[in-house]
DNA sequence: ACTGATATTAGTACCAAGTACTAATATCGG
DNA sequence: CCGATATTAGTACTTGGTACTAATATCAGT
């Protein structure tokens, strides 16, 4: 059944890999060998107890819900604000945001920030897109930097409509525009509502 | 400094939820209070050691690896698809596409469909989005399945662009509309262009 | 078959971060 | 001032290890 050393090591490796919550116990009853083997192995390998095995994926996946999130709320890094007159994010273009095959940005990553900056700059309790209107003027390539910046154009306070502008650009250069009509809750609503 | 027994266990929650990589220790320090008595604070709320917080933290991120990615390709899943002609994709909003306060979702995510449609539904190297007008009709709720159906209206060959039409609904209603002004890469571009 | 190297196993002391439990003090409210 | 609640202290025990020492196995080559 066990071959030589290296090859339970190879496998010790693999089988580490696939489920990193394994103890060296099991492991052991596993490859049938003893539990100090596996530990020289592991020492061997530089492989980490448990405890740090588990650790380092938690935290990891603890900075990636800091990267993934942010779908929920603005998208892109805010750098100003001023409620109900104008807010300006940043967005860095990374390779999970283009097409591979010529590297530009998909536009839903373009309008999802416009978006939700549109929705930020509302100073209300909820703040709904009803309209838009948007101008794709110029790809965004991977590794670009977009500043987009937002601006309360007009209320309608009886229809509780706000329309904002987003301009978003690349090095001073303007590659997406859009106009959005946005709904409103309006400040009845300064007390707490569960 | 320290108020009553209530305060600090609120805080405690607030603390571990912030970091749940803190010992009882380094909690017990903080608040000014023996260790033991923060054994006892978690012993009431039921908040695990902080080995098992760990793992449930990895074990969750383990899980989600698959759901955080993809954003990339098509939104929602491609249930029919006639090229340069029409497209149908189905999307089932989650929690982590609506705001928190009313369940509602976050209207890039059906901008997103939307587009991600109208590019696929394009029979050619390239599509991307010149501009578009959305109509955000009806608020999308969590649970909601939303159906985008995207219909190409029309051509114009010499300026390279295609119109392309996108209606979701929920259960039969329309939900979102979309008009899409779409440029495409013509297919001069046959052969493979790396 | 014998030797030396390498591999494996066994065993001990120790650590972190706990649980579970008992018991002694504080603190507060009526 | 008394009794209840809250806090602190202390001990025994647990997991999943590290670090280290020492005893065996196993194998390869001469």
């Amino acid at each position: 059944m066990k071959r030589s050393k290296q090859e339970r090591q190879k496998k010790l490796i693999e089988t580490i890999n696939a489920n990193p919550f394994i103890t060296d116990e099991d492991l052991a009853s596993d490859f049938t060998v003893s539990v100090q083997t596996i530990r020289l192995d592991r020492l061997e390998l530089s492989i980490p107890e448990l405890r740090e095995r588990i650790k380092h994926v938690a935290s990891k996946s603890f900075e990636d819900e800091v990267r993934s999130l942010p779908l929920n709320e603005v998208i892109g890094e805010m750098v100003d604000i001023e409620l109900d007159q104008r807010a300006i994010s940043i967005f860095d273009v990374k390779s999970e945001h283009v097409f591979m095959r010529n590297s530009i940005a998909r536009g839903h990553h373009l309008f999802a920030q416009a978006n939700s900056l549109a929705v930020a700059v509302i100073n209300d309790e909820l703040a709904l897109t009803v309209t838009s209107t948007l101008s794709f003027v110029k790809p965004v390539k991977l590794g670009d930097r977009v500043i987009a910046k937002a601006i309360v154009v007009s209320k309608d306070e009886e229809k509780n409509r706000t329309f904002v502008e987003v301009t978003s650009s690349v090095e001073n250069e303007v590659v997406f525009s859009g106009q959005f009509e946005m709904f409103r809750t309006n400040a009845q609503s300064k007390g707490e509502m569960i």
